[in-house]
DNA sequence: CGAATGAGGGTTTTT
DNA sequence: CCCTCATTCG
């Protein structure tokens, strides 16, 4: 197996020298041919940072012969991860392919393509560590966390919870209003959990931040981040700051241990560095230096560190991310050098993506901008299509202009689909006036990122399940499914249960096994507590028998939680049902595609994915997001929306200089997303909390290079608006008309002849399930069909 | 003990 | 406008 692989290395090493990257431009080349020391690479929009991530990835592992268990990339998102894993996987088993068959890996037979990526997976794609800061970090706590102690020797063990969100902004709540009894006023628990937050992404324990503030208000919010660490300890649970901090105290206090991980890790890569905070970057600077501060004594033998960002696309800093740790790049690891004589830095300028009418305007909208490193998108692509900008009445008139051009253009061009539009907006609820509009006409479109599938409600209680079934400590976990579904174990029981636990400094699950107690403190309810306590220590024992997904289906039904759910016969938990079917889907699939499958392992990723929708991929859909949600990707049509001051630019940002220059930055993001078409919208008056407010346009409109706008299209936009869009008065009378029955044959205007096999709703908002003769069954409009007899 | 009802408050962006 | 929380009633 070994001899295998050295021979694999050498053979593949010589076929890929020829063409592997001839195709890269020279900068690029460069950045994928760096091995040892420090290297920044400024991506610009579009300008194949991926593709140059990933081949760098393959070229160590095919020239250099690093062996892929000491890589160690970070990327910003899931999904980035998830995507390099794949490009990296393709582009090894395209040169097996060759190597072992001569042959492209696309002509070979479907078996023997899946035997090579099955081949490339677990030789190399398995052994690398790709991941979020906090995926990996959280993997790494798992081996470590024991060894780990705070200044105030507060502990955790392997088991540890990840709370999510809401469960952070509970415990500040109690800690806030019952334990500190604090003016909710003056300390409402959303700025404090905000401020703590900052604090640990920048590295503060709660003794360093109380340091840190002379004022009162810091005192307290410091005093409340102790509470707060308290009480994450004692549920043996950590928040996702914690995930990233924890490692960094780690590697601070244990010299060993830090020397574990740097031996392990010789080449790191960062992507999206622009975004890091600066506890990410003490972690990444640990790891690379071992803690060795001076620059001179630093050994790059067999060691790189590879990060790759773009200061103009830096938009996190509301979660303390910050881009001046890239632009001190040069000064902390690199040669410091002037632009022109530094081989630690290299510059991607060539936008391969958009059209130049669509960089200029990129280009001019960022020129505003002052802290920047000079750097401009060069067009490779023609100068393209005007960029569209239009004026709507309000926001529904905006929705309804960008979605009437989508079905134009998407009527007019055959390579078009649903797919190649994006809708981009500030905010997640801006959303909704094109969601109505597109579920009356029935064209599928996918919310990005707003759906979160995690926080609801019925999901939390399942996993709030597994959770405390892995970490008993996970008091809030316990809380939440005690009586849930009802068990009769009611509010009082539950108090003096907590109050118990409380006094004798026990945890609240050591009270509930100790049938004494129960007897004495629960009275009524002590037998429902002692059927409870039974079956969570039953379901522990299962732990190690039963596979994730036997298990996770033994506690829906044992638990009665199906039950329960099934009895209450409403919509509503028809729903939830469903729900937690599709959880239990993403149980099946995390065994599938997973080495390691554990409930650890699985409910950390959970918390670490916040959505599902990378599950229902694949359907051909509009995308709808917001402008963060959309840094990476592309389309070829992209719509920016609600161009209005106060919106976008946030008025948050308004009075703030760097403020407003991260939104240009957003901004500057939104139109770098298109590759073909450009269009950007605001309306006069806009919906807020329920009120009209008249609307100014953005004054990133303003800074845009005048000639390349065209606002004439609102025009003929007129034209359109009848034969596509009726107003939604016309839509009622249509549709309220009852005249659609199943088995009827109708004519579609761009599907043909087909038979209704199913109708959905009533009133204005039918749509109708359509076999058609040529196309299958689709669901539609019925304002787009005909009745024929 | 649990469901129903009303007031009040809140939207920037997310791992 | 929508959702959450708290209070009240059954």
């Amino acid at each position: 197996m070994f001899i295998a692989l050295i021979l694999t290395f050498t053979i593949m090493s010589i076929s890929t020298t020829t063409q592997f990257f001839s195709h890269l431009n020279p900068n690029q080349r460069f950045a994928v041919e760096h091995f040892c020391g420090p290297l920044l690479v400024v991506a610009g929009a579009g300008s194949g940072k991926t593709s140059t991530l990933t081949y760098r990835i393959a070229n160590l592992i095919l020239q250099h012969r690093v062996n892929p268990e000491n890589i160690l990339a970070v990327t910003f998102t899931n999904k980035a991860a998830r995507e390099m894993k794949e490009r990296v996987q393709n582009l090894f088993s395209e040169q097996l392919a060759l190597l072992d068959y001569g042959e492209k890996l696309n002509f070979l037979p479907e078996y023997e393509k899946t035997k090579i990526k099955s081949r490339v997976w677990h030789n190399y794609i398995k052994e690398m560590w790709i991941g979020t800061f906090h995926s990996l970090f959280a993997r790494v706590l798992r081996f470590d966390i024991e060894k780990y102690q705070d200044e105030q020797g507060r502990k955790w063990n392997r088991n540890f919870s990840i709370f999510d969100e809401s469960d952070s902004q509970t415990l500040v709540k109690e800690i806030v209003s019952k334990k500190l009894n604090l003016d909710d006023k003056k300390f409402d628990s959303r700025s404090v959990r905000y401020a703590i937050s900052n604090a640990k992404n920048q590295g503060f324990s709660p003794g360093e931040l109380e340091l840190e503030c002379n004022d009162y208000k810091g005192r307290v919010i410091a005093q409340v981040y102790s509470h707060y660490q308290d009480k994450l300890a004692e549920n043996n649970a950590l928040d996702f700051d914690d995930l990233i901090l924890l490692p960094a105290r780690l590697f601070q206090q244990n010299e060993q241990v830090l020397g574990y991980w740097h031996q392990k890790f010789h080449h790191v890569l960062v992507d999206e560095y622009q975004d890091t905070n600066r506890t990410q970057y003490q972690l990444i600077q640990q790891l690379v230096t071992n803690g060795e501060r001076k620059k001179s004594n630093r050994n790059w033998n067999q060691r790189s560190v590879f990060v790759v960002g773009d200061a103009d696309q830096s938009v996190y800093s509301f979660r303390m991310a910050d881009f001046t740790i890239l632009l001190e790049f040069q000064r902390d690891f690199g040669d410091g050098l002037a632009d022109e004589y530094t081989s630690t830095m290299v510059k991607l300028e060539e936008n391969y993506r958009s059209s130049e009418n669509i960089l200029q305007a990129a280009n001019g909208l960022i020129e505003n901008n002052t802290q920047r490193i000079d750097k401009i998108l060069k067009a490779t692509k023609g100068s393209g299509e005007s960029i569209c900008c239009h004026t709507a009445d309000d926001e529904v008139a905006e929705a309804q202009f960008v979605i009437n051009q989508i079905r134009t253009l998407e009527n007019q061009n055959p390579e078009l689909d649903w797919v190649s539009f994006a809708i981009l907006y500030r905010t997640n609820a801006q959303s909704r006036p094109f969601e109505d509009i597109l579920v009356r006409l029935g064209i599928p479109y996918t919310v990005v990122g707003s759906l979160k599938f995690y926080d609801r409600k019925e999901i939390k209680d399942v996993l709030a399940y597994l959770r405390f079934i892995v970490n008993p400590s996970d008091m809030v976990s316990l809380l939440r499914i005690i009586n849930t579904p009802r068990r009769g174990i009611g509010k009082t029981t539950i108090n003096n249960l907590v109050n118990a636990a409380h006094e004798l400094k026990k945890p609240l699950w050591e009270v509930l096994v100790d049938e004494i107690s129960v007897n004495n403190l629960a009275g009524r309810a002590s037998k429902s507590i002692k059927n409870f306590v039974q079956m969570v220590i039953n379901w522990r024992r299962e732990i190690d028998i039963l596979s994730v997904s036997k298990l996770v289906k033994q506690i829906l039904e044992s638990s009665g939680y199906i039950d329960s759910l099934k009895d209450h016969g409403t919509d509503e938990a028809e729903n939830r049902l469903q729900n937690v079917r599709e959880l239990f889907n993403a149980v099946l699939q995390f065994e599938e595609e997973n080495e390691e499958v554990s409930l650890e392992n699985f409910l950390a990723s959970t918390a670490l994915n916040s959505n599902l929708d990378d599950l229902k991929e694949g359907d051909s859909a509009i995308s709808l997001m917001t402008l963060h949600a959309s840094k990476g990707l592309e389309f070829p049509i992209v719509f920016v929306i609600g161009l209005e001051q106060g919106l976008f630019p946030n008025y948050r940002s308004m009075n703030d200089p760097m403020a407003l220059e991260e939104e240009r930055r957003l901004c500057y993001v939104g139109i770098t997303r298109a590759q073909d078409r450009l269009y950007l919208s605001h309306a006069k008056e806009r919906r807020l909390y329920g009120y009209r407010e008249p609307a100014l346009r953005s004054q990133f409109l303003n800074e845009l290079p005048e000639d390349l706008l065209v606002t004439q299209f609102c025009k003929s936009q007129k034209d359109t608006k009848n034969t596509f869009l009726p107003k939604s008065s016309d839509i009622s009378n249509y549709a309220s008309m009852p005249c659609w029955k199943v088995g009827n044959k109708v004519l579609h205007r761009t599907f043909g002849m087909g038979e209704i096999t199913h109708v959905f709703g009533g009133g204005d908002k039918i749509s109708l399930a359509v076999k058609f003769d040529y196309l299958g069954q689709k669901i539609v409009n019925p304002l787009q069909l005909q009745q024929v007899n």
